[in-house]
DNA sequence: TCAAAAGTGTTAGTTCTACACCCATGC
DNA sequence: GCATGGGTGTAGAACTAACACTTTTGA
């Protein structure tokens, strides 16, 4: 078998933003570059995609590499090809985005990528157009997460509403009414109220919820309106 | 400069989706392929990123070579990577779709490619992994349009509140009310009504709109809730 | 004069928003 | 007993969905 003649061909990177949540505000987990160019320098993790491997299991192997963790939600962004993006040799690279649970991810035992969490607001330069990558990564967030239940991938299996508020006010760097909110939350019938509760940061208490995995599929792809509209904020 | 060493390189290719509107149903282009593998099959209009060439310079050429139209809407789909996609040599895709207005279409003089509409409800098997991205596509055009208003990127700059919304239930495969579509689509205010009629296809006739520009740009990022809840119809 | 498509208004149900007070508990 | 955060209800506004009749005019 031969291939197509007189084409150039490129390489093909896969880059994972990956976005955390711990508690108050909105986090990714950002690498020092271990090559050149840009050895040293803030970095999305990323890979060249393998000989025989498709892209999404490149990204899922990428990202647990960095993380260990396998099953999490991962969405392509996009392809990102500017001719120059990547100074040493033309590489075209797919962009996906992961949510992980923040408290599921252990610092790899060899830190071979200088791995670190950085607040949203506060992320450094990152190499090439990763902050590009960023930026509509954060974008497609929002955009998501005000029609679909996606969030919920960021928190663990037990959470509280008022840790969900919290996690929904950091995305779009605004507050709700809590009313107004839980009522919005629970009318989608995709939350179980537990027995327990959690007392570790108030005297009173909040019910843990859970998902109901069922539904949560069913539902996962209507319409369902969590953020009016999320361009009108800010 | 050197390259990255060890790593495989392969080819890009950017993929359209050309979806247009004849009145009355969803049409797209579809080219027969002129080269190996699968020469003579139906296909998407495609081609191979060039040196130097980003991907939507690229994806706005190919779509220019089989039309002649320029800035029409393009917007990237994503990124097509299964290793056996292209049985003689390992590409990954970059499809785009285009929403163009089939009047503005007319047939190049040479007709290299053999293009020609299908209905949507009627398209020929595709080679490769064309069906999967042709699918995705019109989700990707349903989901959008939902709450974008994206589709008078397939009428012409005169057009009537009848046909836009023969244009919403061809997308949708339904039907709607007309007094609530009407209200739904005026209240946005992106719409500028003329003096002149259309009397081509009733006798009555009726009145001709125009997108108003300005307001189109802003809002077209907005949340605007065209059809609630599309996922639910069907 | 009739057939065909355009245009328009109302009502009931639902959803959204804004807003304030009581509850449980640890200190 | 008080400070802290959790939990809940209501009323007015906005929006949605369902529904029918009149208008225009070419044939």
């Amino acid at each position: 078998m031969t291939g197509y003649t007189r084409q150039k061909h490129v390489l093909i990177a896969v880059d994972c933003i990956i976005f955390g949540f711990d508690g108050n505000s909105m986090q990714q987990l950002l690498i020092r570059r271990s090559f050149e160019p840009a050895k040293g320098k803030w970095s999305l993790m990323g890979g060249f995609v393998q000989h025989d491997e498709d892209l999404p299991v490149a990204a899922a192997r990428i990202l647990k590499t960095l993380t260990g963790l396998e099953g999490v939600y991962l969405e392509q962004l996009g392809a990102f090809g500017r001719p120059d993006r990547d100074p040493k040799e033309r590489t075209v690279s797919i962009a996906y985005f992961a949510l992980i649970d923040i408290n599921q991810y252990k610092l790899q035992l060899s830190n071979d990528y200088q791995a670190a969490w950085f607040d949203l607001q506060e992320t450094p330069r990152l190499i090439f157009d990763h902050d590009e990558m960023v930026k509509q990564a954060k974008d497609r967030l929002r955009y998501k997460a005000a029609i679909h239940p996606i969030l919920f991938e960021l928190l663990p299996a037990r959470f509280t509403i008022p840790q969900l508020q919290q996690l929904y006010e950091a995305v779009y760097e605004t507050t709700f009414d809590k009313r107004n909110f839980s009522r919005k939350i629970l009318s989608t019938g995709l939350l179980v109220k537990q027995k327990e509760k959690d007392k570790e940061t108030s005297k009173k208490g909040a019910y843990y919820y859970k998902l109901d995995k069922r539904r949560y599929q069913e539902k996962f792809h209507s319409f369902l309106n969590f953020i009016s509209d999320p361009g009108k904020l800010k």
